[in-house]
DNA sequence: ACAATAGTTTAGTTATAACTAAACTATTGT
DNA sequence: ACAATAGTTTAGTTATAACTAAACTATTGT
């Protein structure tokens, strides 16, 4: 059972997913534009085998598919890739700020001391 | 970087290795005679790969290999694969008894009341 | 009724992981 | 020196996951 979820989230591609609609709902249409480099058919391929292994939930709206996870069925999987996604986040800031001291310090910006 | 422990546990096989080196070391002929139904090639692979994603450690001795698993390198993931392996051995202990209770209570094995 | 929109599904391709068979390295015992 | 043992590595195959292109379903607006 727990080995479903394990395959789930060794993809990047459906990491990417989960992370979009891990705070809420999320049109279909909404994540795929999020990753432009594959098709619809791709994302809309995952978004199955995400909700065949009853990690995310659909809610039909008209012709609209809003997707989000469901995080209660991660179980301890869950801490962990709330915490790759606060640390990349945290990895880019850092990175932003290092190309911001290399280019010089600027007026306008002030500094701590 | 925990994209790779993800990939690593993804595979049932890696991961029915991990469960032999997780509380001490084998050697990879211990680990080959557990799985009959692969080469030791195959098994010495899967060998590597873990101990490239730093995942087991090797120590030689003489012409053998002893492999442990460094579980200070799973984090949160260790727990989960435990978890999964205490789980199992509980399924197959329950699916014993019953299958006893199946064939008729017998004397000499007492029983609660 | 028809065109547009939102998404899914299918058939087929491509990339990759898992595996085998066999050659290979290194160590040990005689 | 040579045979046996323990394991690794390589080249090639097989199974499977990820993807594309295109056909398809269902809903909405005119």
């Amino acid at each position: 059972m727990e080995g479903a979820v394990l395959a789930a989230v060794a993809s990047p591609r459906r990491r990417e997913i989960l992370r979009l609609v891990w705070h809420g709902e999320q049109l279909a249409g909404e994540i795929h534009a999020a990753m432009p480099d594959v098709t619809f058919g791709a994302v809309s391929q995952h978004l199955r085998s995400l909700s065949d292994a009853g990690l995310v939930a659909v809610r039909a709206d008209g012709r609209c598919r809003y997707y989000r996870a469901r995080r209660e069925a991660f179980g301890s999987v869950g801490r962990l890739l709330e915490r790759m996604w606060t640390d990349a986040l945290r990895t880019l800031k850092v990175r932003a700020e290092l190309e911001e001291a290399r280019r010089g310090p600027r007026a306008g910006v002030p500094r701590r001391k």
